[in-house]
DNA sequence: GGGCAATCTTGTCAGTGACAAGTTCTGGCT
DNA sequence: AGCCAGAACTTGTCACTGACAAGATTGCCC
């Protein structure tokens, strides 16, 4: 495989006032953004455990001490992915139309932001007490519980926080097992989506629609 | 937090017709066990990512360089305690009565196996084409597959691959996210596996109890 | 235009996984 | 009994990593 990722012009935005040097300059520009971008594509491929700062540096053409600036340390960065996970996931809920719908996105998510959504629910992996993914979090499960109090009849009359866990769980636990790949025998060339809409409909039969 | 596992003395096993030396002997005698063991405590603790092949030699109370003779290497070692946890979970998954039961099982296992649990899934982290492991996968999907075979009316005549991936997201979303304390704050001090229950009784409207 | 803080570099240290080559023990064969 | 093949373990080493410290460069604000 090569490399996962050709070396992405984006990395390295063009200043176009500056004559053509070979030699880069002495600061990136953007290089917070692109450690990010690299990071998420390590992740995607090979998990959090392949993840190495002094490679993502290599890959951002700086050296291998510069990462740290802008992360701390390597839980600095994981933190900061979780942190943007939880905040893109709040975002698509908010969108939500119903719970089914709800659950649909959140699998998308995992689908769309796998890099993310291997990092966000990993504390080993996360400084805890960081300010800005415990405000993220807080967002993205409270949007959650919105979707789930807005849901249909079925759960009327039940604890709500009981069926915040049976959605979530569920979803979680498609997600989870799809990343993984130990669903691609069972949705074979169907689109994921679909496949969890109709596996849903079997727990929650389809009163509406 | 006082190193996770006190020495404890079931890795060192006394011979007990050798006079006492304080010097270890030149082969400890059930290495591969006390490795294992060792490791199953690391992860538990701090996740699979913590794992060193050279500290669990330490632990052990040997060379940095013995356990590879073991395991070959660290995917190795995580690959052994993956096949393990598989057959673990096909044993609890046969004794199961029902759908619901398997479920809880599920989740049982999850919370008594945590370190297994953690690594079975984690296809970036394992040889998935050893022998030893794909057979035992083999065997847990399959008793996976009876549970939900067997299951109670509701799913007459719906897809049973559809059927076993929603019963099997649904347990497996619960049980890793109670591993990775995302339901904490909701479980407070109850049973877990009472909340699982609990839970799903709104997903599957009781019928018959 | 001068200084200051943010950004990035070089240098270094201890820890790690993997491999190679050597040492010690065990068990089985004759 | 003896021996020897190989299993079990050791020592040594290499490249790589995260973390930290100290210095160099640069943009920016007053």
């Amino acid at each position: 495989m090569p490399r996962s990722n050709p070396p992405d012009d984006a990395d390295r935005p063009d200043r176009p006032d500056t004559p053509d040097r070979p030699d880069r300059p002495y600061h990136h520009g953007d290089l917070r953004r692109a450690i990010l971008r690299a990071a998420l594509d390590v992740i995607a491929a090979d998990g959090p455990s392949a993840l190495s700062l002094r490679d993502l540096a290599r890959r951002a053409g700086v050296s291998h001490a510069a990462p740290a600036h802008h992360f701390k340390d390597r839980t600095g960065l994981l933190t900061a992915i979780a942190a943007e996970g939880h905040a893109l996931l709040a975002t698509t809920l908010t969108e939500a139309d119903d719970l089914r719908d709800a659950g649909v996105r959140y699998v998308r998510f995992a689908r769309e932001h796998p890099a993310h959504f291997q990092v966000m629910f990993r504390p080993e992996l996360l400084r805890e007490d960081d300010l800005e993914l415990t405000t993220a979090r807080a967002l993205s499960s409270e949007r959650l519980r919105v979707a789930v109090s807005t849901a249909r009849p079925e759960f009327d009359g039940a604890d709500p926080r009981l069926a915040a866990i049976a959605a979530w769980s569920l979803s979680h636990g498609f997600a989870t097992l799809l990343l993984s790949h130990n669903l691609d025998a069972v949705v074979g060339d169907r689109d994921p989506e679909d496949v969890f809409r109709t596996a849903t409909e079997l727990l929650f039969p389809s009163t509406g629609r």
